[in-house]
DNA sequence: ATAGCCTTGAAG
DNA sequence: CTTCAAGGCTAT
């Protein structure tokens, strides 16, 4: 019996991200089957245009991707399948831009194994992970992680507890290259590098989510576009956290581990930490003094802490589970057998709002589109330039409008929707902070870290 | 049109 | 030289 770290190559152990068929190697961007590869060959070079004949969102998989190619090229490019690796020239041979790509992939997944395999993970198969969803719990799990193991309540043997393969996300998203790859893609002229017209901006700057072939209704305003480019990749987040996470426990000591409520807030304290950045070096935010960008963060830290969680059930979770940033996921009767009154109703609440926006078939667009509109929030008080932060989020407003109406033309309501759960948020984040608070009351919280800080700030404000 | 296998050729 | 992702070929 091999064990997943003793596979010769793993990273052909993996599925197509587009069909869940067996990898062939890095096709146009990321790994893929040899299918998906050729289709999107043909569909690309032979400029296809198809049309879908049921809503846009055929499932794609193994044995049904031949039957709506609309909605496999679709998934493709969602999954982050690249045009400008196909070549206009269809010269053969040699290697493209995304060589150093390809290979950075492959650092990242490597780490990852040995993250793994340092931390006692077992990853699960993923041949399995597709095809027996409902069976995983007890047949591809053998759990017993050294993480979120301490409290009593947990029983190792039923399981609550799995690691998420990374590769149910997409492996490469557009916005997971740096800012020197992306020059050195919109500067292509190489002979060999095929440039899309619509994959390139007027201004020459690259715009990941264009597409040639994008069906009429979903074009992206130019915003929405922006927003998409300062979005941070899942999967670069997780392996950042999920490195530091295994650095702090180092750190702790070999004997006793953290509870479970203080690794929530290592987690918590990373993903604030990685929210900062985002914000640091995102349009807009960028052109305000310091003094207002800190007034922001503090003003709305928690809910877009919140917001990234619930996202993260909306876009990748699956019913029953919660998913941690770090890819874990963690059973809701785990969580609820672990929390008191507080925290239960708080989880309710949160369940609720990511049904809703499951719902609403929220997406990573909007998404962008909310986390905006929620850091510009013009009722912060003592801004110093309040005058533009009430305009940018006037601005992320008509996008998301804009957007949505051409996401889902039928449903003019949707728009309201998701303001609404915005509103939703803050109140669930005020609770949060509410709850975080007592903790630290109760001398509960660690306090060494951003989390606290952000807590205390806002106190001081108040 | 699809998908498995083949050939090519610059980068390392 | 070897690698391996690009395009090409062809039976289904």
């Amino acid at each position: 019996m091999y064990r997943m770290e003793d596979v010769p190559d793993a990273s052909l152990e993996e599925l197509c991200p587009v069909c869940g068929d067996k990898v062939s190697g890095y096709h146009y961007g990321l790994l893929t089957c040899e299918s998906c590869k050729g289709f999107f060959k043909r569909t690309v070079q032979n400029k296809k245009k198809y049309t879908c004949a049921e809503n846009q969102e055929c499932r794609i998989d193994k044995t049904h991707r031949k039957q709506c190619p609309f909605c496999r090229f679709q998934k493709c490019l969602s999954v982050g399948m690249r045009l400008e690796a196909v070549r206009g020239d269809r010269l053969r041979g040699g290697r493209n831009k995304f060589g150093p790509m390809y290979k950075r992939d492959r650092a990242l997944k490597q780490q990852k194994k040995a993250l793994i395999q340092a931390s006692g993970f077992r990853i699960e198969n993923n041949r399995a992970f597709i095809n027996h969803q409902r069976g995983l719990m007890f047949t591809g799990g053998l759990l017993p992680l050294p993480i979120l193991h301490s409290t009593a309540l947990h029983d190792p043997e039923s399981d609550h507890i799995s690691y998420q393969p990374a590769s149910r996300f997409s492996l490469l998203p557009s916005n997971s290259l740096g800012p020197t790859e992306f020059a050195s893609l919109s500067d292509g002229a190489d002979k060999s590098e095929y440039i899309n017209n619509c994959a390139s901006s007027s201004d020459g700057s690259y715009q990941p989510y264009s597409r040639p072939f994008s069906p009429q209704g979903s074009r992206m305003p130019h915003l929405v576009m922006e927003f998409m480019r300062c979005d941070p990749d899942e999967l670069l987040l997780q392996n950042k956290i999920a490195t530091h996470l295994l650095q702090e426990l180092k750190d702790w000591g070999k004997g006793e581990s953290p509870n479970t409520f203080s690794l929530m807030c290592l987690i918590a304290d990373q993903t604030l930490f990685s929210i900062v950045e985002w914000a640091r070096t995102s349009i807009f935010f960028t052109h305000l003094n310091v003094s207002d960008q800190m007034k922001l963060l503090q003003n709305c830290w928690s809910e877009l802490l919140l917001l990234d969680i619930i996202s993260r059930q909306v876009l990748y979770g699956k019913e029953g589970y919660l998913l941690l940033v770090t890819g874990q996921e963690v059973s809701y009767l785990y969580v609820s057998s672990y929390a008191g009154p507080t925290l239960a109703s708080l989880v309710k609440r949160g369940q609720e709002l990511v049904e809703r926006l499951h719902i609403l078939k929220l997406n990573r667009q909007q998404l962008a589109c909310m986390k905006f509109f929620i850091l510009f929030n013009p009722d912060v008080k003592q801004l110093e330039d309040h005058q533009y932060v009430e305009s940018v989020q006037e601005q992320v407003k008509g996008a998301l409008l804009d957007y949505t109406l051409c996401k889902s033309p039928g449903l003019l309501g949707c728009f309201a929707h998701l303001l609404l759960c915005v509103s939703e948020l803050r109140t669930l984040s005020s609770l949060a902070e509410d709850y975080l608070y007592c903790k630290h009351l109760n001398k509960e919280m660690p306090c060494n870290n951003l989390l606290f800080e952000m807590l205390h700030a806002k106190e001081n404000c108040a």
